[in-house]
DNA sequence: TAGCATGATTATCG
DNA sequence: CGATAATCATGCTA
């Protein structure tokens, strides 16, 4: 590359170009900041992709693993982007000494203004800085794919754990005349099941649509946790009332096996009186809904307020797939 | 590997 | 701003 044709390309254009206050590179430069590129070593930048990560949502868990994994891809843009800036960076001192030798050896020709000298070294720094800009840019660039790579919680998906699941559904099917727990109670299952208040929401909106859109495919679910709720219910009535408690092994799984009362024998216990009432509640909620959506047969359904899934959606529900009668024959004995 | 399950995102609405 | 409906992208299993 011939100095002369630089130079004289520099001295050509380079005029019009942008000054100082360059948008675009005070963006670049912020954000490869935000980003822990540039600035201090492992500093508050690595801090943020934390924080996204963690605003993002993922189970604390694995989040650390791809934490590491994205941290060390992130030390090697930034390696690769300082090395560069430092390159660039040297070549444009060296530069600007050629230019100043090539100048000094025209001083002996013609007459050199300060000024001008000046002017020429602006025009060098300035096609530099241009040149970095473009660095930056593609850095920026590199940084963002990283991001969504390896933080993009959609791509990372996990599903939750089974007692997670379990204590949603729980809920869920405990409060199906209306399942919108509040901030409170949504925040108090995130903290049970280790997962975000969002998480939670975002849980009880798929659950909600999901459930209404095909009410037959939950009805075993259905039934299954509100057999569940009926047996914590009897659980606690029972050791509310009674000093001591007979019969309570473990409270959940392994009352599972209640499921074989699916359809018609709901044979509780006799003594307990509130839990079947729980248990009467729920699957009628439940059952019910699906026969007057499916048959159109309609009563009120203002019993509890289960107003909610009552939105156009009756029609979309076709007859239930499943066992025809093995569901909806529960409490009318 | 196809197909369903599931968590997350997006568009839209009140 | 939260809910819904549609959709995306991944996980899981037969």
């Amino acid at each position: 590359m011939c100095h002369f044709c630089l130079l004289s390309v520099l001295s050509i254009r380079g005029v019009q170009e942008e000054d100082p206050p360059d948008p675009q590179i005070m963006r670049l430069d912020n954000m490869l900041l935000a980003e822990g590129v540039s600035g201090p070593e492992k500093g508050g930048g690595s801090a943020a992709a934390a924080a996204a990560a963690a605003a993002a949502g993922g189970s604390p868990t694995d989040s650390s693993i791809e934490h590491s994994d994205y941290r060390a891809k992130l030390a090697q843009i930034r390696q690769i982007y300082h090395s560069e800036l430092e390159k660039y960076e040297q070549a444009c001192s060296e530069f600007t000494n050629h230019v100043m030798n090539l100048l000094r050896e025209q001083s002996r020709t013609r007459p050199i203004s300060p000024k001008e000298i000046e002017r020429m070294v602006a025009i060098i720094h300035r096609k530099f800085s241009s040149i970095q800009m473009q660095l930056k840019q593609s850095t920026c660039e590199a940084v963002m794919i990283l991001r969504s790579r390896f933080l993009d919680a959609r791509r990372k998906r996990r599903n939750f754990n089974k007692q997670a699941t379990e204590v949603l559904n729980e809920y869920f099917y405990s409060h199906l005349s209306n399942p919108y727990p509040s901030e409170e109670a949504k925040e108090e299952l995130a903290k049970k099941c280790g997962i975000t208040v969002s998480q939670v929401s975002n849980w009880f909106g798929n659950k909600r649509i999901r459930y209404k859109k095909n009410i037959g495919k939950f009805q075993e679910e259905a039934n299954l946790y509100a057999v569940k709720t009926a047996v914590d219910a009897a659980n606690v009535s029972a050791q509310a009332s009674q000093a001591n408690s007979p019969a309570t092994p473990n409270s959940g799984d392994t009352y599972l096996g209640l499921r074989s009362l699916n359809g018609e024998g709901l044979n509780i216990a006799p003594s307990l009186q509130p839990q079947v009432d729980t248990l009467h509640r729920a699957t009628h909620l439940t059952g019910g809904y699906e026969e007057l959506s499916g048959s159109g047969l309609f009563t009120p359904h203002r019993l509890d307020a289960n107003s909610w899934q009552d939105t156009t959606t009756l029609s979309s529900v076709t007859s239930p797939p499943g066992p025809p009668g093995s569901v909806h024959s529960d409490t009318s004995n």
